[in-house]
RNA sequence: GGCGAGUUCGUCUAGAGGCCUAGGACGUCAGGUUUUCAUCCUGAAGAUCAGGAGUUCGAAUCUCCUACUCGCUACCA
C-alpha cells in the first residue's frame, strides 16, 4: 500500500519556520515512496484563529514548492480538510469512547479546576486529572447516572476526558527513536472533546488521521509526550495506528531553546518563508523570500537541519533530496539553525541561476530605484557581480555603480591610490580608451599598460585610481570588462567628474 | 516537581564493536590567484566522542549510573 502522509498546521499566524521543515520531510518521504501528502488545517481552537494565516500557508509552500497531493484548497476524496467543517462528525466518536468505557462525561469548571491546581500547589504538589483524583471530581463516573442525563439534557457545559486504564505500561514505537515505554498511571485523563463542541487536538487527529487514511505520521517532537494517549486512542476505536516519526526540534543559534519568532527578530534572520504582517499587532516579522533567499536554497538548508543523505553531499535538488531520503537518516538530537550555512547555500543557489532568472528580481529592484532598466544591459552586469551575491538584495550595493555614476569617493581609497598627478594621467588614459570604438578589452587592456610601463608607472595606482573613478571606491571586478559593460563615453563622463571632485 | 527525549570539532553532521591517528561541510585562521574588493584554489587549527562504571581480546558504537540540555505537564496545537 502506498503511503498517505498529512502535514496539519494551525492556523495562528505565519508558518514557521520548524513547521515547514515538517511538511518538507512529509513531502520528501511521501514523493519517495509514491505516496500522498495532503493538507488539512486543524482550527480547533476558534480562540486562537487568526484571519489571513491559512492563505499565508498555502502561499508559503507554493513559492517553496512543496506540492500537496490533497488538502485545503485542493480538494480530493476525504475531504473536508479542514477541523472546523468536520465539527459535526467529531462527536459521536466521543460518545462511543464513553459507551465504551474508555471516556467520561465531566462537569468540573474551570475555576473549579483552577482552585484544585492552586491548593496542590500550596502544598508544593501538582494536581493531575487522572485515575488517583477523578473519584474526587464532578464528571458522569461519580455521579449518579440520571443525574450525568439530567445535567447533560438541560445543557450544562461538560467536556469528555479519556479513562485510562490502571498501570498499563503503553509502547509507542517512533520509527526515529525506537520503542518508548511509559505507564498509564503517570498520564492525565486529558480532554477530548470541550465545552464549546469542538473535539481537543488529540480527538481530531485521530479521527481524521484514521478517517483519512493515515499511514504514516511524521510530526515534531514536542508531539511525542502525547503520542501514548494517540496509541491508546487508537485501542480505544479499535483502529490500526500509524506509524509515527517524530522529528528533532529546530533549536535557536543561541542557547538551546526551540527557535521562537522572537529569535528571528533579535538574531536578524527570518523565522518564517514569508514576510507576516500580524493583523491584532501590526507588527511585521521577515520572510525568506523577502530577505533574498531562493526557496532551493531554503529548502536544501532545511532538509540537512536533522537528516542527512548518507553520503557528503550537500548541495541536493529537490528532487535529489526525493531520491536519498529516507526515515532512519533523521538524527535524533536537535539541530540549531545557523545564519552562516544559510547564507552559503544561498550563495551557492544563486551562482548556479542564469542571468535571464535572476532578472525579474533585479527589475524590481531597479524599478523601486526609479531606474529603467534595459535587460541585456542587466544581465551582463549580473554575470561580472554573481560571485558576490549572497542574497538577492545585495544586488543594488554591488551594482549601483553600473546604474547610476559615483558622486563621492571613498575617503581612504582616495588616499592610498590618488596622488599628484594622477588626474593628468587619467585624462590620458580615458583618451587612449576613447580611441577604441568598438571597445575592444584586450587592445584596451594591452594599450594602457604599454602606456604605464613606457613611463614607468606604478600599475596597482594608476588602474586603481580609474576604477575609483568608475566605481567611487577600490572595489569591483576586473576593470577593462567593467569598462566594457559601461561603455568608453560613460567613463570619459566619469574620469572628469572625479577629476573635478577630488582635484578640485 | 513529575514524565519523556537528547548529548561526536564553535555550528550542521559521518559513524550500526576492530576500516577512527574520529571523516566531511559551514565558520575561523594562514597562504595562493587578482590592479582592488569579493569569488575561487590550497593548507591549518579545531572533538580526551558529556562524565563515571561495566561487558569485551577490543567501545564513539552495547549495558548501567550520574550530570546537563530540551520538550511535555491547558476545555492550545
Amino acid at each position: 500500500m502506498n503511503p498517505r502522509v498529512r502535514f496539519a498546521p494551525s492556523p495562528t499566524g505565519p508558518l514557521h519556520i520548524g513547521g515547514v521543515r515538517t511538511a518538507l520531510y512529509n513531502y520528501l518521504f511521501a514523493k519517495k515512496n509514491n505516496g500522498t501528502l495532503l493538507l488539512r488545517i486543524e482550527d480547533t481552537d476558534q480562540t486562537r484563529f487568526v484571519p489571513g494565516a491559512e492563505e499565508y500557508i498555502v502561499e508559503a509552500f507554493k513559492w517553496l514548492g512543496i506540492e500537496f497531493d490533497e488538502g485545503v484548497g485542493i480538494g480530493g476524496e476525504y475531504g473536508p480538510y479542514k477541523q472546523s467543517e468536520r465539527k459535526a462528525m467529531y462527536k459521536p466518536y466521543a460518545e462511543q469512547l464513553v459507551n465504551d468505557g474508555w471516556a467520561y462525561y465531566a462537569f468540573d469548571t474551570p475555576e473549579a479546576l483552577d482552585a484544585k491546581r492552586k491548593e496542590a500547589e500550596a502544598n508544593k504538589k501538582t494536581f493531575q486529572y487522572d485515575a488517583t483524583t477523578r473519584m474526587d471530581m464532578v464528571n458522569s463516573l461519580t455521579l449518579p447516572a440520571d443525574e450525568v442525563t439530567r445535567r447533560l439534557e438541560s445543557g450544562e457545559p461538560y467536556v469528555v476526558r479519556f479513562k485510562y486504564p490502571a498501570n498499563l505500561d503503553i509502547h509507542v514505537f517512533d520509527l526515529v527513536r525506537g520503542e518508548v515505554v511509559i505507564n498509564s498511571n503517570l498520564l492525565d485523563d486529558k480532554v477530548l472533546y470541550k465545552s464549546d463542541g469542538m473535539p481537543t487536538y488529540h480527538l481530531a487527529n485521530i479521527v481524521d488521521d484514521h478517517t483519512m487514511k493515515i499511514t504514516h505520521v511524521i510530526r515534531g517532537e514536542e508531539w511525542l509526550p502525547s503520542a501514548p494517549l494517540h496509541v491508546m486512542l487508537y485501542k480505544a476505536f479499535g483502529w490500526e495506528a500509524p506509524q509515527f516519526a517524530h522529528l528533532p526540534l529546530l533549536l535557536k543559534p543561541d542557547g538551546n531553546g526551540k527557535l521562537s519568532k522572537r529569535d528571528g527578530d533579535r538574531l536578524g534572520f527570518p523565522v518564517f518563508p514569508l514576510q507576516w504582517h500580524d493583523p491584532k499587532s501590526g507588527e511585521t516579522s521577515s520572510g525568506y523570500r523577502e530577505s533574498g533567499y531562493l526557496p532551493e536554497a531554503v529548502i536544501n538548508m532545511l532538509a540537512l537541519l536533522g537528516w542527512n543523505p548518507g553520503n557528503d553531499q550537500e548541495m541536493m535538488s529537490m528532487d535529489e533530496l526525493i531520491q536519498y531520503f529516507s526515515i532512519d537518516k533523521i538524527s535524533k538530537a536537535g539541530a540549531k539553525f545557523s545564519l552562516d550555512k544559510a547564507k552559503w547555500f544561498n550563495h551557492e543557489y544563486i551562482q548556479l541561476k542564469s542571468a535571464d532568472d535572476m532578472y525579474p528580481y533585479f527589475e524590481k529592484i531597479l524599478k523601486e530605484k526609479g531606474i529603467e532598466c534595459n535587460k541585456n544591459y542587466v544581465n551582463s552586469v549580473y554575470e561580472l557581480i554573481k560571485d558576490r551575491l549572497n542574497f538577492i538584495g545585495d544586488f543594488w550595493e554591488q551594482a549601483n555603480y553600473f546604474f547610476v555614476a559615483p558622486t563621492e569617493y571613498d575617503p581612504q581609497a582616495l588616499k592610498k591610490r590618488w596622488k599628484e598627478g594622477t588626474g593628468d594621467k587619467l585624462r590620458v588614459i580615458d583618451s587612449m580608451l576613447q580611441e577604441f570604438k568598438p571597445y575592444d578589452k584586450e587592445k584596451a587592456h594591452d594599450a594602457v599598460m604599454k602606456y604605464i610601463q613606457d613611463n614607468e608607472l606604478n600599475m596597482g595606482q594608476v588602474l586603481n585610481s580609474l576604477r575609483i573613478a568608475i566605481v567611487g571606491t577600490a572595489r569591483g571586478p576586473e576593470l577593462f570588462t567593467m569598462i566594457n559593460v559601461i561603455g568608453v563615453e560613460e567613463v570619459h563622463k566619469r574620469v572628469e567628474r572625479a577629476i573635478a571632485t577630488v582635484e578640485a
